[in-house]
DNA sequence: GTCTATAGAGTGATAGAC
DNA sequence: GTCTATCACTCTATAGAC
């Protein structure tokens, strides 16, 4: 073990403390201890924290979207892409657990313009979901909503799974995946007798705003 | 204004001072100047930094707690039951945006036993739906499913809107209510001509693990 | 209840030897 | 490419005057 370039070695060590710890309660000194390496030393592979924190940002952020593109591979059927987009997406945020959850939390740590460069790729991922809701709304396969809203819906609660998922829990990935696969496509179809019901009536007040 | 009392003063600044930027990122200084006094004096009305994040934790969730039973009472229709559960969780989550993002992002800065009392109480909370799903199920208003793993995915579905909704956006609190109620209630009962399909298919291999 | 002053530890980052 | 040593700074928290 440990044959791998120091590079990746440091970039493991960091992703592990950034998951347990956050990004600004794991230091440099703790990241080179568990690199097995001083902390000067980390210095000569990465520039500075924050050049850590973006390197481990853009290549998760690069990875979910070549993983969404293969997953939809071939797929025509709109509710048949909905499914593989929904089932790579969980798949992929379970598998890779740590990167995901830093890539979901820890955005403050950057600075403006890695921060926008994160938020482009993020942006253009949740894109391809928008586009497949919005067709399938226009095949009427899908129930009249709003694009926008749906995909975050979906997204989050997707990306949620990665936050308690236990490799070794009751459920395997696949069984989790089927679960959101069929909760996401019935709700973007309508359930039987669905009234569009004007909901509201009265809400209590809130209390110590 | 700022006749409220400074310890009140003190954990609204640090309320938005711990959404902005996080609780390892701000520091009491901070959170000293934008109550408008000097940081010594903060340690006046709490004891370190820890007890008054558990502070604002505590106070999140006994309202968030309170909010849902007023939301529930007198309510005994099923489906009434879990939408209006969730109209409460969006609205609460919507209208006290800062401290519920705290309470999803910063639990790690609490000590072990604050730590535990905190999830002891979001646990309860949990409880109330995973009972609504339940009985739903049993009544077979619902489909079949798993009401953990159910609850999770309505809640993180609801409390995500928090992070991205503005106040003066172009939909409103309740509109974005209803169309989270509507998705729910949809993927809780089964859609028309839905089968239990047997997922899978081929996976593409996972880069980079 | 707020202040000034400071203790004591840890931080990210750099210099320069090997 | 890794090391030791150190800089300059910030952090949480405390002591004690007023």
């Amino acid at each position: 073990m440990s044959t791998a370039p120091m590079k990746d070695t440091i970039r493991q060590a960091a992703i592990d403390l950034f998951y347990r710890k956050g990004y600004f309660a794991a230091s440099i000194s703790e990241i080179a201890a568990a690199s097995g390496i001083r902390k000067a030393s980390l210095y000569h592979h990465y520039e500075s924290k924050e050049a850590l924190l973006f390197a481990i940002l853009k290549i998760i952020m690069d990875d979910l979207m070549a993983f969404l593109e293969a997953s939809l591979a071939g797929v025509v059927d709109i509710e048949a892409r909905m499914r593989a987009a929904v089932r790579g997406h969980v798949q992929f945020h379970l598998r890779r657990q740590k990167e995901n959850f830093i890539a979901n939390s820890e955005l403050r740590g950057l600075t403006e313009a890695h921060y926008q460069d994160i938020v482009r790729r993020r942006d253009a991922y949740e894109r391809v979901f928008q586009e497949i809701i919005g067709s399938g709304r226009r095949q009427r396969v899908f129930a009249p909503g709003d694009d926008k809203i749906l995909s975050y819906a979906i997204l989050t609660l997707c990306t949620a799974g990665a936050s308690w998922f236990k490799p070794d829990g009751r459920l395997t990935v696949d069984e989790i995946a089927e679960i959101y696969e069929n909760f996401i496509i019935s709700g973007l179809k309508r359930a039987e007798g669905e009234a569009v019901c004007g909901a509201a009536g009265g809400s209590p007040s809130l209390l110590r705003v």
